[in-house]
DNA sequence: TAGTGGTCTAGACCACTCA
DNA sequence: GAGTGGTCTAGACCACTAT
């Protein structure tokens, strides 16, 4: 009797729209028409629609019913890259090598960043990390000590700061951006490439409770690539 | 009585994990128990655990209980822009300018990616997406005139291949891949920057039930960049 | 105002897997 | 074998909103 699951509702309604069977923006029929339809209590129905519909297939709204969504908002969802595991899972062995690591007051930008009030000093981290020994990305970062004051006595240089965060603070909200720039001197000599290579860059800033924690910046060697799925 | 909803025990459950009150990888209580705890029924928990699941919080296994997950894959979900409501967004007024409109055998690498046989042709697109006018995004596209032959007919000029293709197969699935390149002298001129300057890229594949429908590539202007939350 | 989705309940059975 | 999550059911009430 798992014939008439949820899974298999949600997936014969997909087949259904996708075979055109409802318009586009079109309606589709109410929860209890389909569950007598398919035979099950219109409670598994809905489970099955409200998938469809945090897929963005379809749209709902009560009173007046589900509709075939018009311009399916793509969503693409990924994990975001823990660099020891990206590392491992092609087989590299991890590492990393502190270039900076001290206390010193963070330049506007960053303090607004953070909200950390003026004069007050922040610890400022660079590391490189390695694949097999050879630069594979570089990690800068701030780190609002008034939030976390225990990292200055955390040993960063067995364990790098991002997976001492997670351990410390894993459940933290955060803001990531992407972006393409050319590497400048700094950079390029810090991951072993040219200037001007174009690399990609991922900005992250992570707050647990209206409470920053960090933020960070994170350059990736040329030829990195970010894999989703929609 | 709404107060017993899913929602705040959900957001119950979260608090109570991030205030630590069960350690990393620990046991939580079993739904049986949080429900008696919460005063509800088993089935309304369950919910809110399924969603903290789905969320990567927490780990569940029959039997083995639910556990607060150990390294929390952060996952970002984002809305894979539409280059019309991505310009329309900020104000601008969008456009697009076709370059390259043929029917053409496609080099073997496209032809793998598309699975078309050899000596078939296929749609080749070149267009230049604009923002008042000016150059935002660049397009490179072909498209499986096999799967799609009505595409032939589509008025390209008034509407965008995306969004023609985007009515017309609306339920595709996708690979997505981001990366940074710099700009050949080809792209530099299409999007009006300079050569070597860092290009943010999306590949992109769709097909609908192991049909391959189309496989483009989109150079942003520099300076774009993509937001996501988590 | 009537119809639709949103949700909770209480009970039940099953599937998995840990010990 | 026993405990836990996964799921379905049948019924109920409510919230929203299109008409």
């Amino acid at each position: 009797m798992t014939s008439i699951s949820h899974h298999s509702i949600r997936q014969s309604l997909l087949g259904r729209i996708q075979s055109g069977e409802w318009a586009l923006g079109g309606l589709i029929p109410a929860e209890t028409d389909l569950a007598s339809e398919y035979g099950c209590a219109r409670g598994t129905v809905n489970r099955a629609l409200q998938a469809l519909a945090e897929a963005g297939l379809v749209v709902r709204k009560r009173k007046g019913g589900t509709r075939v969504c018009q311009m399916p908002v793509r969503q693409a969802k990924f994990e975001i890259p823990v660099l020891r595991e990206q590392v491992e899972s092609f087989g590299g062995i991890y590492g990393h090598r502190i270039i900076a690591n001290k206390l010193k007051t963070p330049p506007p930008s960053i303090r607004t960043h953070l909200r950390i009030p003026g004069g007050v000093k922040a610890l400022h981290l660079q590391t490189v990390h390695l694949a097999d020994d050879k630069p594979y990305a570089f990690e800068e970062r701030w780190v609002n000590t008034q939030a976390v004051p225990e990292i200055l006595n955390a040993p960063l240089d067995k364990i790098s700061a991002n997976e001492w965060l997670v351990k410390t603070v894993p459940f933290s909200s955060g803001d990531v951006v992407f972006s393409a720039i050319n590497a400048d001197k700094k950079i390029a000599s810090a991951i072993g490439t040219d200037e001007g290579a174009a690399i990609f860059a991922i900005d992250r800033t992570t707050w647990l409770e209206d409470e920053f924690i960090t933020t960070m910046r994170l350059y990736y060697k040329e030829g990195f690539q970010l894999h989703s799925h929609l």
